[in-house]
DNA sequence: ACCTGAACACCGTTCAAGT
DNA sequence: ACCTGAACACCGTTCAAGT
């Protein structure tokens, strides 16, 4: 009889944007002290300078000069407040003013989309990981997939192509954008550069004698060539992985090209 | 001064793989009470069952019938027993016995070394967000790694092109796999069915006025039958990509396909 | 309407101590 | 070699109370 009474509490989707009063407020609504608005560009400037595990209610709340309670004024839950920075930071992403226009290159368009997508998520490493962790609906993330949608819309793959083709595409971006900034977090705390890091992980796999093969095919790959360094390789490989996936749906477009 | 002492600690980079000593232990050096290998059974079985947010080392040591320190003994901090949860996942990966062989379709091959991702990845929801937090170079993972580098160099591309094919391939499954499990946990948290929460979240959606086009355009895109499933979109999406990404190997794999 | 203090039920990890 | 108890320095969040 217990559990009766908690059903209804998790019955609910945990989102800000879910809630019956989304924190679409209107402007001059918080004249003094705290305000949404402030609370949530802390949030970002924290998460940017000391990232998402040093990250807390009561952390922030020091820097705003406040106590950890006074937050839960402002915003429900720790998760909500993350959603909005997420949603705050989706706000730099560089939408195309001609998304519409049919004499504009799709495939500029998409090329363009994507490097923006990936050069925001790499000025905020803790969003990658939020992504995976809270809805993105917020009215900027929407704008996003907006554009997304009809500069994909363009390409001459049918509808049931654009859905895949959008998954496959900005997917990607996700992932090499978790990836890298992974890396590059550790280099931080292992306060090494991130050449130096790759050659000590390089030199940990080398040293098992069952990868030595392994080793051998990803120099031949192309991998942890001696002369590039780590960031232009994963550079050289995001330029490649886009200008396959452009040719991709080239291929697609118009039907089968066998 | 006191910073001084700190700076050593902080050299090395953390993780299980890159320490002097990998768990690679002989068997049958752990006889009886727990062992390395209990603990990461128990630990496994656990993120399937509760989730990665209700994991903890007090919750673990009480699943072995122990205290918390004892796991201490086995392993130096919880994110190298993350590190060894997510490896062994990995061990479920089905691997192509042919990765050499000439004959053999690469094409298929690297269909069924996704797929064999995606579904290891969905079967352990917890495990995207750990690929995203931890390094991913235990045995089992690289010997994934080979594999795929092995069908990828069969593929026709060059050296410079099988990371970054690799890249675009992989990424795209690891950032597939991310969301669909974002959105899964969130549909039994709030104890809604799938599509019961797309359609909610739709609803919400289409409630803003400035996200009615928006919502048009994901309809005619092909989201959001309102005969299929969410799910059936979700697959028909991924196998779409698949074509894709082949279909631009295809094309960049001679030369420039102008 | 906005903010606080004390408290609850947790964390990961250290350290000295037991067997 | 293996395990424990007590303690430290944290968490997110609730709740009654202040102004």
């Amino acid at each position: 009889m217990a559990a009766a009474t908690n059903e209804r509490a998790e019955q609910r989707p945990h989102s800000v944007w879910l809630t019956g009063r989304p924190p679409l407020r209107r402007k001059a609504e918080q004249p003094a002290g705290l305000g949404l608005d402030k609370i949530v560009e802390a949030t970002v400037r924290l998460l940017d300078a000391e990232g998402l595990a040093k990250f807390s209610m009561r952390r922030l709340a020091a820097e705003l000069g406040v106590t950890a309670m006074s937050l839960y004024w402002y915003v429900d839950t720790k998760d909500d407040l993350l959603e909005l920075a997420v949603d705050a930071v989706a706000g730099e992403l560089a939408l195309p003013d001609d998304a519409d226009d049919d004499t504009a290159d799709w495939r500029d368009q998409l090329r363009g989309l994507a490097t923006t997508y990936r050069d925001v998520l790499l000025r905020h490493p803790w969003a990658p990981r939020l992504l995976g962790e809270v809805l993105n609906i917020g009215p900027h993330s929407m704008a996003f997939s907006s554009a997304t949608l009809r500069v994909m819309a363009r390409s001459g793959l049918g509808p049931d192509g654009t859905s895949g083709a959008l998954a496959s595409l900005f997917h990607f971006v996700y992932g090499f954008a978790t990836i890298r900034s992974l890396h590059e977090a550790r280099c931080r705390a292992a306060g090494l550069s991130i050449d130096d890091y790759f050659a000590h992980v390089i030199a940990a796999i080398s040293d098992r004698p069952d990868f030595t093969e392994t080793m051998e095919l990803s120099a031949r790959a192309g991998y942890a060539m001696p002369d590039a360094s780590a960031l232009d390789m994963l550079d050289r490989d995001f330029a490649f992985a886009l200008d396959l996936q452009i040719a991709g749906i080239d291929a697609l477009r118009a039907g089968r090209a066998d």
